[in-house]
DNA sequence: CAGTGGTCTAGACCACGTG
DNA sequence: ACGTGGTCTAGACCACTGC
């Protein structure tokens, strides 16, 4: 044990924050007022506030003067508007429509096992989609998930477009963070064809691993991309 | 006129952050404690620490226990750690060399002055650079920095492996933020022979504007990098 | 030891959305 | 009119730094 040294503030966040996890408090719904909460958990509610607005920061909240505090509900513009960044050539974010190539269920490879954090034993369901921009084919993405958390996925057709709100909604999932590797890789013969490109075509490589609340890697992505005069955007500082 | 409706902690922070960017409170330096900016500007300490702690969190400041708080200073090894997101493949962050290869002074392109917002008469420096990984090349790097903001800046030889910590040393200028667009390229003849590629092998061009604490631009600049087995990480969400 | 920032509390007033 | 979160104030105690 030993730790209970971190400040108050800091135990109402992680009290708060495993209330969402479990889906003791469901997305959408509304907390308590800060006083209610500074009661119930014996502290003050500048202490609360502190807490709700560290959670607010971190997009977990929302909250509204006059109306109250509401746990964030996942939706399909505030997915595309964390986790996908590509844009065109003038600036413009690009909405894609995606396309389902094939849905299986598989054993987890050794790649996928050390990704997504899983025994060797474990199953996987992959996900091959095509994304579309304009009716043409500009990206290629192999998805793989812990069959484990997601009962039935395999079954769902069609799967949605943009899968981390559907996760949340059908699943009590909710994805916190991902991280994307970036690199420059040239278009094997297969992919070429998809893409309409020629073989050997640069292509963006996007390897993404996405976390959910307690930090699990939930899913792995891979996405070849051709982006022709578009362009992937990062902020940094 | 019209808008002092933000309220009073964004105001107090919005003097210290233009007291930053002007020089007055210079790199390294201590602030006032609370107590005494809270009597300065006739606001409570509470007001003042909330003002403080938006700039901790901006990178501005930095605060420690029972010393004080200071005005952050940019060091090389945090310019790395927050402009440079290059991995080996073993997930270790790459600390590259680099090696000047021209440094010239000439009238911005159109494309310069699209990116750093300058009138078509204005002047910019060029530094072409090649950087190292293990004594090879793997980067090459141009960059357009606007001439009357860095005066003489084309005669310091050689210039510092890192940028913008110079920049706020030698011109009082504080890199705030920076925009990456990311692209896969395939190489041209000269960059594949600089690199030690085949021409067309694919590159992964990062095109960079960097912003001063006011948000002007200070700098544009394009590498293209053969970047092997290693990778570009961006954090999402 | 004195001074600093970090935390916590308690209470006030306001603007806003809802009914 | 009411309840909400947003802001602001005032003061307390603590841990840490540096002398």
């Amino acid at each position: 044990m030993a730790l209970d040294v971190k400040p108050l503030y800091a135990q109402v966040r992680e009290i708060l924050r495993e209330r969402i996890r479990s889906g003791a408090l469901k997305p959408g719904s509304a907390l308590p007022n800060e006083f209610a909460l500074a009661h119930e958990l014996g502290v003050s509610q500048g202490t609360v506030r502190k807490a709700l607005d560290a959670l607010t920061a971190e997009q977990l909240l929302v909250r509204t003067p006059g109306r109250g505090t509401f746990v964030r509900e996942q939706t399909a513009a505030d997915v595309l508007f964390r986790f996908f960044h590509i844009y065109n050539a003038r600036g413009e974010r690009i909405l894609p429509d995606s396309r389902d190539v094939a849905v299986t269920r598989a054993r987890a490879s050794a790649a996928e096992c050390a990704r997504l954090g899983l025994m060797h034993t474990a199953r996987v369901i992959r996900i091959q989609r095509q994304r579309t921009r304009d009716a043409r084919p500009f990206m290629l993405e192999t998805i793989s998930i812990p069959a484990d958390l997601f009962p039935d996925l395999e079954r769902v057709d069609p799967l949605p477009n943009t899968l981390y709100d559907f996760f949340q909604r059908a699943y009590g999932i909710t994805v916190a963070r991902a991280e994307e590797r970036l690199t420059a890789t040239a278009a094997d013969t297969t992919t070429a064809a998809a893409l309409d490109v020629a073989a050997g075509a640069p292509l963006l490589c996007i390897d993404r691993t996405t976390f959910a609340l307690d930090d699990r890697p939930i899913e792995w992505r891979v996405s070849h991309c051709h982006i022709g005069e578009g362009y992937y955007l990062a902020r940094l500082g």
